[in-house]
DNA sequence: CGGCGAATGTAGCCATGGCTACATCTTTTG
DNA sequence: CAAAAGATGTAGCCATGGCTACATTCGCCG
């Protein structure tokens, strides 16, 4: 206990620190981050199938408004986890765990649009927020937001 | 149009595309997710200077759960975005800037935690989800959830 | 007043997620 | 059936956000 400043002496006394911010929290933050990205690629790439009967790499890279390779590298890393399966030049496919998954976000997407509409928020906001704020929402919240959406006339 | 595959034959027909998703929704979630970083270390600091006169960047990286060397990193970026200022070995402090943005963040993650606890969420699930839900949350939905949390009872 | 030890700074590594440029492959098409 | 052209693949660059290891600096304390 030695360290550099000496309590500047502020207003603030030693009370036992209101909130405590637990850095799980924010270290859960950044760890659903990393998980957006995939959630988001497997969700459209079963858009894609469900629309078009398949998922080209050019499809999905410009339904994402991104370059191709970063597709390519993405759909490698969807690979690695198990979730999608590609040979070369031929499209990308979801493997059970990947359509698993692609349901399940995808429903979740649709939950929380209709919640926030519900709420007042139009459509198109619901839409642009929700893409973002989907992914950190978790099952017991989820479960809430159809609860509230059932109950309400 | 070359292109590779002749349409698979599948059950879709060429609907004018149910949803159209456009490359700027996912866009938006991209750059949004940058500035959540941000957005945290700002209301962190924020929090810090209110609590205990100044923050230092061991207490950041405690609180945040990172090591030190992340956090020096992150206070020259919010430097460099005229957030914070720091002189070598002194503590971190908010621009006019950055103060405003910390009471915004901070406004905004207390509405949507009271949301959530409204909508039924346990109080521990709410602060956890809207660590990362908060980020998403535009100003416009924002506004319907204050005007919900005013209406109700 | 001289050290010791904690806090900070700095260097340099890794992974992710973007990009551009260029090489290859596949389909269409002339 | 041989291009031409579009789709993919690959290489290699950049920024961000983490980390560890090591160098400095600062503030207390003996
Ligand atoms: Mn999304
Ligand atoms: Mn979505
Ligand atoms: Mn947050
Ligand atoms: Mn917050």
């Amino acid at each position: 206990m030695t360290g550099l400043p000496p309590e500047p002496a502020s207003s603030p006394g030693p009370e036992p620190t209101p909130e405590a911010e637990s850095p799980d929290r924010f270290a859960q933050a950044r760890s659903a981050q990393s998980v957006a990205l995939i959630e988001d690629y497997v969700e459209l790439i079963g858009d894609l199938i469900a629309e078009q009967g398949e998922a080209r790499i050019t499809d999905i890279a410009q339904r994402l408004g991104v370059a191709h390779p970063t597709v390519t590298k993405a759909v490698a890393r969807l690979k690695r986890e198990g979730l999608a399966n590609s040979r070369p030049y031929r499209g990308v496919f979801l493997t059970e765990a990947g359509a698993a998954l692609a349901e399940k976000v995808r429903t979740r997407h649709r939950t929380l649009v209709s919640l926030l509409v519900a709420l007042g928020v139009p459509s198109d906001t619901a839409e642009l927020d929700a893409e973002g704020m989907e992914h950190h929402v978790s099952d017991v919240t989820l479960a809430a937001f159809e609860a509230y959406l059932a109950a309400r006339d």
